[in-house]
DNA sequence: TGTGATCTAGGACTTCTGTCCAATATGTTG
DNA sequence: CAACATATTGGACAGAAGTCCTAGATCACA
């Protein structure tokens, strides 16, 4: 929320006012997109926005409360996106796993994720507002990954569930390092999908309980070699 | 590597220095693991190093060379316990396969990987000597991994193997935000690599190259349920 | 023991950054 | 139009941070 000056009032509703701090929203995400954490600084973001230091000031009167914004509002925007994908309802359990997926996987391609995300993991590991948020995304990711999995396996526990999705959550925001826009392996992203939609669907499809409590040694269980 | 005043000479060898060079990288660590990079200062530094800015210049005339040292020092110390557990020619690849993502998964939990390594993503967003250590270690990892993948899967390509190899990799290097170190779902840990453990292994054992170039479609293969 | 090499302390200097303010401009509304 | 709310400017200010320098301390060795 914006902190302003204590003697002035909040203007948020005024069109004039809403525009100028949708504009310094922007210009604060592109600048840590772009240029990176150290380098989001009041002046940076004030000349993206064609504005001066001080008319920034006007609106954010601290560095503080503009992270917090621009934390919340990009978030909010991959949660409305999550939601809209999780909704499908047209199709098998199996093929909205694997569309939910491969949406993920696509999206970590994308210079906005690239860009943002590990700027929000580091943040994260300092800032308990940036962890909060950082949560809450991924928290809204693992409930839709959870519900499909409740369809697809009934028999497992909730808490059993819970874990394939925080699995499979975790699993995919690693490959952003390596897949993401213009990163060294960002050749190989379609298929990076394709092993991810077979390996998750596997996965979850196959496991059971007491593999994952360890009551079971992976490397001796006798399956082997694919059948073409 | 130090770059020192142009009118000083390298004094690396001398024992005092090396002494004193080795306090403040691990000094410079320390800072960036529990404070993060923003106040990764020289100051910060030469503090923790329970010496002078004056004194530290003389050691590390500007901080790019101070990060750059730091950088590789850490990665050099990855790359040494990834050599490690990788020559262990003992077990049988699968076992052994399940032991590196066991070590990988386990190691992610330490204060040191949970603080470094979101660090060295974002800053790799950034810097260029940064990415090129990042890509320096993260080689390493997916060259251990995919030699063992070389011995379970000889039918495969060398590309196919490389890529199993960069999915298990990114996968387990995903978890970090989430069982790492004092993260929210750390408790977890145990069972997040029991979990990778048996999806990377069913992974690894039963791919084919057409379910990797996208010839088949996950959600429509027939295999179904856990043979508990 | 004395002398040159190495190391250390303390501070100076400049630039950058967050914050703040007074003056002015712009817009709105009775 | 007048009066008031809102927005904008330009600059000031203090503190932080990177860099640099000089004087002196410490050390190794001839």
């Amino acid at each position: 929320m914006r902190k302003l000056r204590p003697q002035k009032r909040d203007n948020s509703a005024s069109p004039r006012g809403q525009i100028a701090v949708a504009s310094i929203l922007t210009a604060a995400r592109d600048v840590l997109i772009d240029e990176g954490y150290p380098r989001l600084t009041m002046r940076n973001v004030a000349d993206r926005a064609k504005m001066t230091v001080g008319n920034l000031s006007y609106y954010y009167a601290n560095k503080e409360d503009l992270l917090h914004d621009l934390l919340e509002a990009v978030i909010q925007g991959y949660v409305e996106d999550f939601d809209r994908i999780a909704g499908d309802k047209e199709r098998s359990p199996d093929e909205r796993l694997e569309e939910m997926i491969r949406f993920v996987v696509g999206d970590l391609a994308t210079k906005e994720t690239t860009g943002f995300f590990p700027a929000l993991w580091a943040l994260a590991s300092h800032d308990d507002f940036a962890a909060k948020e950082m949560s809450s995304i991924y928290e809204v990711e693992r409930n839709a990954f959870a519900r499909v999995i409740a369809e697809i396996r009934p028999d497992l526990q909730k808490k059993d569930r819970d874990l394939l999705a925080l699995f499979i959550s975790a699993s995919i925001e690693g490959q952003t390092m390596f897949i993401g826009y213009r990163r060294e392996k960002a050749a190989t992203g379609p298929m990076i999908a394709n092993v991810a939609a077979y390996s998750f669907l596997s996965l979850v499809r196959t496991i059971d309980a007491a593999t994952i409590r360890g009551l079971k040694v992976a490397a001796r269980t006798s399956e082997r070699r694919a059948a073409s």
